[in-house]
RNA sequence: GGAGAGGUGGCUGAGCGGCUGAAAGCGCCCGCCUGCUAAGCGGGUAUAGGGUUUAUAGCUCUAUCGAGGGUUCGAAUCCCUCCCUCUCCGCCA
């Protein structure tokens, strides 16, 4: 969330991130308005107050002092209707204003490229060697139906289009991936484990910024009112909800593997094949709270942290930093790392690390004291993938089948797969 | 699901209609004292918002004792609803 003071103060600055985003910059004049009819009624209402403070005071005087209060009282008791009136009337402009000030998105780090679509994206880096497929090369979803890794027609039976059901060596290879990458992150990259719930909280999802624009793209439980979680950043950021953190403590390293459920309202018939856009899946996620004054450090070794994976899998990879119009809502810079499929023929996103600054921590009234003011100040977070398990395996697969039909595992994962090779049925 | 207990500042914990933004302790900050450390002594220390202001300094007003309603001139304190935590019972992987 974008502090009031700040919209006041630099309105031009909340108008170009709002153009930026891609919304309408007009939201700033109507948060503008809002905030001036909400300054006007408290001015009215807490001058009304703070008489009624004084002179019921000064009734508990008369009282003791066993003099008559009658008058005292029949002027307050007038006052109080007046004050509960203009309450409700001031109540009902601040939530308006609260409506609004949720709907502004975070706002763009200076250092973010222009632009409003993928193809506005810069490139950063790119790693390993990408390969020719040859001329008898499956693509990731027959390699996964050939071998029998999954099962999309018994998912689609179960549940419907894009819950896909892992078997035999699939459902181990999937397992092999989650462990591989969580013992990595907490055993090399010092994050804390954490296996979280998977439903969350109207509040939890506003924390983190799913709502409230997001809410269509999230599978909702209506009878508790709570959401199937698209991402384990919603239970790892919101661990410390309503919570002071201890300076020291900075940064705090999370990191949890999740089934992750996304409804992917608006983009049917996009990406069906195989594993490259489903309904759920599984995410190993890491999230930090750091300390305000080094968080873009935090988000470059953040990034670090998701590229070994993919490093550490020998697989080719290139990183783009999202453009302006690319960015999420609440994200302030972001970089994706892509992992190159060949025979599909595309870099497939499995990963987005990004730097949200204070705007998650102030929706979520986290903070930490600061030694140097003393004063309370909000962390910022940072999350990332690391990484999304499907268009990894499909990666995975693509890059490794060999002629014969079999597919070549990375060295790091033999030893949790158990064999060094899917050999063909 | 049933019965009971409870939710107060960074933490522990008093208060149970006005003198309480809130005792006491811990923690933290400043100072004093003592070869150093430990201990001791004195003082300070909530958050948000409005107004004033060059000011994120001061001053001042308002709000906040789980959330929301109600009673009252006045509510942390009384009443109602909800949420959460704990204990016991039931059910259950």
């Amino acid at each position: 969330m974008i502090p009031l003071k700040v919209i006041r103060q630099e309105p031009d600055r909340i108008r170009a991130a709002l153009a930026d985003k891609g919304e309408s910059p007009a939201l700033v004049e109507s948060i503008l308005e809002q905030d001036r009819a909400v300054r006007a009624l408290l001015g009215e209402v807490e001058g009304l107050k703070a008489q009624r403070n004084t002179v019921s005071q000064e009734i508990g005087r008369q009282k003791r002092a066993g003099s008559d209060a009658a008058e005292n009282i029949a002027a307050m008791a007038a006052l109080a209707d007046r004050v509960k009136a203009l309450d409700k009337r001031l109540q009902e402009q601040q939530a308006a204003l609260e409506l609004d000030l949720l709907q502004v998105p975070n706002a763009p780090h200076p250092s973010t490229p222009a632009g409003s679509t993928a193809a506005d994206n810069r490139a950063v880096s790119s790693w390993g060697e990408v390969t020719q497929p040859g001329p008898e090369a499956k693509d990731q979803h027959d390699l996964l139906v050939d071998l029998a890794l999954v099962d999309f027609a018994a998912g689609a039976r179960i549940t419907g289009q894009g819950f896909p059901l892992y078997t035999g060596r699939g459902a181990k290879l999937e397992r092999a991936l989650l462990n591989f990458m969580l013992d990595l992150q907490t055993a090399e990259h010092g994050y804390l484990e954490v296996l979280p719930p998977l439903l969350a909280s109207r509040a939890s999802t506003l924390t983190t910024g799913q709502l409230p624009k997001l809410e269509e793209d999230m599978y909702r439980v209506g009878q508790d009112d709570l959401f199937l979680i698209p991402t384990a950043e919603v239970p790892l950021t919101n661990l410390h909800r309503g919570q002071v953190l201890e300076e020291a403590a900075l940064p705090l390293k999370y990191v949890a593997a999740s089934a992750c459920f996304r409804r992917e309202a608006g983009s049917y018939g996009k990406d069906t094949r195989g594993l490259l856009r489903v309904h759920q899946f599984n995410k190993v996620e890491l999230v930090k709270f750091v300390h305000p004054d080094h968080s873009y450090d935090e988000l470059e070794s953040l990034r670090e942290d998701a590229e070994t994976v993919l490093r550490r899998l020998g697989l080719p990879y290139r990183v783009v930093e999202l453009c302006r119009g690319d960015l999420s809502f609440a994200a302030a810079k972001c970089y994706d790392l892509e992992l190159h499929a060949p025979v599909t023929g595309r870099w497939l996103e499995v990963s987005s690390c990004s730097n949200f600054e204070a705007f998650q921590t102030r929706r979520g009234h986290i903070r930490f004291r600061r030694s140097d003011t003393g004063k309370l100040d909000y962390p910022h977070t940072l999350n990332g993938s690391g990484v999304a398990t499907p268009r990894l395996l499909a990666a995975l697969l693509e890059n490794g089948q060999q002629p014969d039909g079999s597919v070549r595992l990375p060295a790091a994962l033999q030893s949790y797969f158990g064999a060094e090779v899917i050999e063909p049925l």
